[in-house]
DNA sequence: GACGGACATTCCCGCTGTGGGTATATTGCC
DNA sequence: GGCAATATACCCACAGCGGGAATGTCCGTC
């Protein structure tokens, strides 16, 4: 999933937007440190109904402007719920690791990177050299 | 950051690594999710060589093989920790939605939402702490 | 009354990142 | 000899993103 479609699910978890309502609500959700511009928006909206993870609700006109409400879907919500578990992880191993790294005195480059047995354990001992 | 990025840098931030090494590397961190393809290793390295994010240490030859270490830079460490942090909040804001979405109770360590049913509250500030 | 700004959606077009396929070269196994 | 694994690199196509701008209404300011 991309930054831009986790934003969008994430604005529409919690009720029926339209476009313009999506991109202000994102920004205040990222604290402003994600601006999506209105073609990205657009056109990731397009992408998200073609993939069942958003539906159109219908038009409204509001003071002579036309409003296209969204809302998520059933899949879409199961979408962003592996998302956010995904990035969860992402984070934990990255900040592991620099955790690890900044610690420890560490021993110059070209060391093997034979993998210890055990698939990844992210906040026990990664790897940590003798 | 690309995803890509984040995990070659994740990869080389316990210590420098040869292009198959990362390849092989990412792969155990992200627990078979993430599975670089060759192209867009070598042409990420390439990018994150230019951005200063990592640097390649010299060619060694291992039976015949020619192979190019390449190791994290201060800058790259800086931006990889960035990352994470970004990673975390983006997935506890999520976490938090769709808590406060399907549990109308009590959301565990979310901020007290006003009203669960009818949701509609426009969240005024993003209560994430850093 | 003209002008700019906010709202709201849509089109055109270029750039970047990603990935499939493939070429090259060496070592080890069957 | 053939095949897999290791290791890097090139060519090309596709998808997502974003700049610019068009369309149209409403509101506040000059």
């Amino acid at each position: 999933m991309t930054e831009t479609s986790f934003w969008i699910l994430t604005a529409l978890s919690a009720g029926a937007r339209h476009g313009y309502a999506i991109l202000n609500e994102v920004a205040e959700l990222s604290d402003g440190a994600m601006k999506l511009r209105v073609t990205t928006l657009y056109a990731s909206l397009e992408r998200l109904e073609r993939q069942s993870h958003v539906r159109a609700t219908g038009d409204e006109i509001v003071e002579g402007r036309a409003r296209r409400y969204y809302e998520i879907t059933d899949v879409g919500r199961a979408q962003l719920e592996a998302e956010a578990a995904r990035l969860a992880q992402r984070a934990t191993v990255a900040q592991a690791r620099i955790a690890a790294q900044t610690t420890p005195a560490r021993p110059a480059a070209a060391r093997p990177s034979s993998s210890p047995g055990v698939a990844f354990s992210p906040l026990a001992s990664t790897a940590v050299p003798a």
